[in-house]
DNA sequence: AACCAAATCAACCGCCATGGC
DNA sequence: CGCCATGGCGGTTGATTTGGT
């Protein structure tokens, strides 16, 4: 027997959402706020489950969704988020004021991934690769290099606690840009079990904490003297759009793996 | 005009993290 | 500490729309 569904749908309305519905959802929102959606469908009168309910709020009736038209500069911000943070599509949302998650893997499925594929088949010859995989191999050392194991890592559920805790790294000094630091430990010790980059494509590279730490030791490479507890995703993006001005010869696509 | 395939996207599903008890 | 309810997430489905022949 499998697990019992969220909410019982003997009796519940499925299928597109009527504008009365909507009103009514809309209206008793604008009542009683959001939350408690289990409860919710039935005080305001819908024949629907809760979950359903906070999907239609949160995609499509929140009055500061912005639908549609996206621009090129979402697309392009879309894109490179994408690059750095894979499949986390609530958290690119949230980078973009006005888009949700849905629209944005929407759209990621049905053009950008499309186009990044097909941006990466255009660039998909040897010497390419090659010239690729040298400029890799520059950035971060042979050694280090040699050290990188690629995994496609299971999507990991990010809350904005776990963001704290887990990823915490300094991209920009993940890519060897600043001080050094000797003890690789002491990403152990702040909680950081796993970073990922990701490519175009979603892959992701992964480093556990160990092959992190291996990868920094053998060369020698450069890391933070501390990072604070406190510093969030925000933080990271920051520094994120610091790096993108910088990168004006592609320094995020060396490493890439195509 | 009719048909079909491809593209799009709203909605659903199952899983998991979190917090309260 | 374990259980449960809840909210939130990413993946998938399927109805509808669009484009090509």
């Amino acid at each position: 027997m499998g697990r019992a569904p969220c909410c019982s749908k003997v009796g519940l309305q499925r299928g597109p959402w009527t504008s009365r519905e909507d009103t009514l959802l809309i209206n008793y929102i604008q009542a009683h706020g959001e939350g408690h959606w289990r409860s919710l469908p039935k005080k305001a009168g819908l024949l629907r489950c809760g979950k359903s309910c906070r999907l239609r709020w949160m995609n499509y009736l929140r009055p500061d969704i912005k639908r549609g038209n996206i621009t090129p500069d979402e697309d392009d911000l879309i894109i490179r988020l994408h690059s750095l943070l894979g499949n986390r599509w609530s958290l690119i949302a949230g980078r973009l004021p006005g888009r949700t998650d849905n629209e944005i893997k929407n759209y990621w499925n049905s053009h950008l991934g499309k186009r990044v594929k097909n941006t990466k088949a255009g660039n998909n010859s040897h010497r390419i690769r090659k010239r690729k995989q040298r400029e890799l191999d520059n950035e971060i050392g042979e050694a280090a290099a040699a050290k990188i194991k690629i995994h496609l890592p299971k999507a990991t559920r990010v809350s904005p606690s776990s963001v704290a805790k887990n990823i915490n790294i300094n991209i920009q000094r993940m890519m060897g840009s600043s001080s050094s630091h000797e003890n690789m430990d002491d990403y152990a010790d702040w909680g950081i079990s796993g970073l990922e980059l990701a490519s175009n494509d979603g892959e992701a590279w992964a480093f556990n904490g160990e092959e992190f730490a291996g990868l920094v030791h053998d060369h020698d490479s450069t890391c933070p003297s501390s990072l604070p507890d406190d510093i969030m995703l925000g933080d990271i993006f920051e520094e994120y759009q610091e790096l993108l001005k910088q990168d004006d010869h592609g320094q995020f696509d060396s490493l890439i793996i195509a």
